[in-house]
DNA sequence: TCCAGGCTGGTAAACGTTTACCAGTTTCGG
DNA sequence: CCGAAACTGGTAAACGTTTACCAGCCTGGA
């Protein structure tokens, strides 16, 4: 009934010690790393436990040049498409006795390199980025890629040979695009591309295949966020669209739009129509319910634990890319 | 223009032997722990680029027993309000030159406990907690705060010595109940409660409080989720409620609440009153605009800051809890 | 009886740092 | 010109593990 002491400066010499062993049985004993008989093994658990011992990772990771463990850096948590990302990776790699530990390069490149210098530094054993951008993301990738398994997800920097797991973002547009095209034939909107960006591969991707099939679409471009949302709607309000099909870069972007639109008294889906991507989230919350393309996270994320695991051995695949599907809602 | 070398593996040693001097010299020069001359410096500056050498944090923390590390537990990384916290916590270390790392324990008991122990493991230098559960987490917490400094945050476990920061959940449902008790004067609606538990010592505080002032006030208690929301708001429609003023313990119930009560075409806030708890990220977006309390994240974030580094020294205060502020928004 | 081989437990080295301590040189006041 | 102090750079120990190697013992077959 004691207060239980605290583990912190035990070490494996005072658990020999108290158990009358020395430091390798005591490692053994622990780690099962060599068969032993029932009783000593009992004594040395006891003698750890009675002492409050808690293995020392850092201690272990130098010796064993290796730390269970995987960094995952994501451009900014309080986007939700990306913390369920995180989730998702999370929940898929505890499964493993692998941990996932997050940093978030809060859209900022020289805090993204500083997450990936400071994951490598602390030995992970692999890294999952998804890259804040196309452009000023280059070095952090490469350099995770150099010294770990690297394997880039939902975003893809180009021309390094770093594998990419993510969803068909033209294959997402594609089916949007056919929707459309399906309702234009019916009632006669404009259209209108809001996009996340071109400054990074998802934003870049779609858009570029949205107007491929929509070339005379108006088209806006901004980033992944609410705010951007709501911006381009005011920026369509101001320019007199009054009706319209409003494809969105994302569903948060998506969101932003509703809720700009909804608080102009706009009705949706009757004076406009809005599309989202993603499928992931918040976003099933909307109300009118999002019309989306929905990406298979579950099995992205098992192939990205699945990549990483062959990636000891041979090289891996270049790209995965996942063929996402049409979530029908009442918003588009 | 040759191929930068991977860095792994790349030693003091290596520098040392590049530059000619000895390895104690080339700590001291990277890490500046002692003056010397400005062209050794550099010489060994250079060796260290020019081989691509980067410091081996495992290495540095068994040597100097401390990681600038802070560990973040945290329950559900796709609650949109803990994303929000985890980020600005982030970004308040980042100016600090203290990585944080964040772990979810998705909800799940034994998970918190593992991110625990895993956090130890590594020797963070202090751990912020968002326990999951007044009662399955108390273990958790108390063998975090035996080991290292840690600060428990928006939510509390009690019966521990371990340092609280949070928001006065109490002084909230205050605002809350004068606001509406200002408006039910005006059109007689009936009062519900719809919480996010009792297992949760935020919960548990709002809901207490919120009833102390509305005794009769009906009242349905879940979790801290959109889904409880949409169930809350399904089951006052079964049994009759049709016009109320709904306060929610949080925003993602209050979302919740308002999309399901949308979906099935009540009008809010005519129909509906319906009133958050929070303040933070996604739920601004809401529309209509949300009712609701906001915490003051900024401030007590820079509390954490501050306690954590004070903490090493004297004994921390018990418990800050900051004063929430009522914004007006459109939905009740 | 002797030796091979299995089993059990211990000793010590290694992982990559930082830093206490030491030794050599320079500087400078007396 | 001597001694002390200041400075500069190096050697080696220490942080907490894991594990290669070793030594002793026991068993069993020849």
């Amino acid at each position: 009934m004691g207060k239980k002491p605290a583990s912190r400066g035990v070490t494996v010499f005072d658990v020999a010690e108290h158990a009358g062993v020395s430091i390798a049985t005591v490692s053994r004993a622990l780690s099962g790393s060599r068969p032993m008989s029932d009783d000593l093994r009992e004594k040395v658990k006891n003698s750890a436990l009675s002492l409050g011992y808690q293995v020392n990772l850092v201690g272990r990771a130098l010796r064993k040049q290796s730390t269970s463990t995987v960094g995952l850096v994501i451009p900014d948590l309080e986007n939700p498409f990306f913390s369920s990302l995180a989730q998702g990776i999370s929940r898929r790699f505890s499964a493993s006795e692998t941990d996932v530990l997050v940093a978030s390069a809060d859209n900022d490149a020289s805090l993204e390199a500083r997450a990936v210098e400071s994951f490598l530094g602390r030995q992970v054993d692999a890294l999952v980025m998804i890259p804040n951008d196309e452009e000023s993301s280059v070095e952090a990738v490469a350099l995770a890629n150099e010294n770990v398994p690297t394997v880039q997800f939902d975003r893809l920097v180009p021309g390094l040979e770093v594998p990419f797991i993510g969803c068909d973002n033209r294959a997402g547009m594609d089916l949007i695009s056919t929707y459309i095209s399906q309702r234009i034939d019916t009632d006669a909107q404009p259209v209108v591309l809001v996009g996340g960006g071109n400054s990074s591969s998802s934003g870049h991707e779609r858009s570029a295949r949205f107007l491929e099939h929509n070339p005379s679409a108006r088209h806006l471009e901004g980033s992944f966020s609410f705010e951007w949302g709501q911006q381009a709607a005011r920026e369509l309000l101001d320019n007199g669209v009054h009706r319209a099909t409003v494809v969105c870069g994302a569903d948060v972007i998506a969101i932003g739009v509703i809720s700009w639109l909804l608080s102009q008294g706009w009705t949706i889906p009757h004076d406009f129509r809005v599309i989202g991507f993603d499928g992931v989230g918040v976003s099933q919350l909307a109300h009118p319910t999002l019309t989306t393309v929905r990406q298979p996270i579950e099995e992205m994320t098992e192939a990205i634990e699945a990549l990483l695991q062959s990636q000891e051995k041979n090289p891996a695949r270049r790209a995965q890319r996942f063929a996402p599907e049409l979530v029908m809602g009442e918003s588009g």
